[in-house]
DNA sequence: TCATCAGTATAGATTGTCTACACTTTTGGC
DNA sequence: GCCAAAAGTGTAGACAATCTATACTGATGA
């Protein structure tokens, strides 16, 4: 069978949607781009798999925070290329809130001490 | 008599642990406190369910990072109290450093210009 | 011709949350 | 004496987002 793999999770579940309407935001990209782009973005700590990034547009399109369209590349590919919709972009915005609210709560049981608000 | 609440993971999944060891940290405790150390350190934005506490406690110490010892409490009730062992003190800084690196990449993500390093 | 890159997609395993129960013991009010 | 609430531990099963692994297509370059 298999080597023994470790199976660590890269992404902290949860985060990956909030990457991508992010990504979104700069501009319409594709899928591809979008890993790539994220991948860059996070100083190559970040690496999104194609089975985790898929379902992801796949889920986000069915909530209408993304829309999609088929058109060529410059390298003259075909791909979906996505675009951020009116509600993505509040989705987006209440994402943000919330990752820097978790953040900051971890800060706090991380650091008890110094982050006393 | 539970607050309303909504259907969202109130955590990201792979922190519990870390509180948890950190938690500990900071001297020996049983389940109950802890759950109420990281929701008063976070300042009550995490409430840890015991569904998702008890579990996690028994994943921790089947991995040999904390252990346990039956104990009273000051209120004279018995609790299991947890300790960090020393594998449990390595673990802890992995997991803080490892942290630090996703609320980083994070950062690079979601404001690219201002974060480049 | 053949490997590699660009690009999309799905199936199934894994894992750690969540909800929802079930239980014991102590404390305090009546 | 009774009963509610708080303090405490625990499990079962649902659920969701990631992972590994695989399967395609079309273009590019050696």
């Amino acid at each position: 069978m298999r080597e023994r793999y470790k199976n660590r999770i890269e992404l902290l579940q949860g985060t990956l949607d909030l990457m991508i309407l992010q990504t979104l935001q700069w501009g319409q990209q594709h899928g591809y781009g979008i890993a790539n782009a994220i991948q860059a973005n996070s100083g190559e700590v970040l690496r999104v798999e194609t089975g985790s990034l898929y379902p992801a547009l796949h889920r986000l399109e069915r909530q209408g925070w993304i829309k999609s369209a088929w058109k060529p590349t410059e390298a003259g590919q075909r791909a979906k290329f996505y675009r951020l919709t009116a509600a993505g972009k509040r989705q987006l915005t209440a994402e943000r809130s919330r990752w820097d609210q978790l953040v900051g709560a971890m800060a706090g049981v991380l650091n008890p001490r110094e982050s006393q608000s």
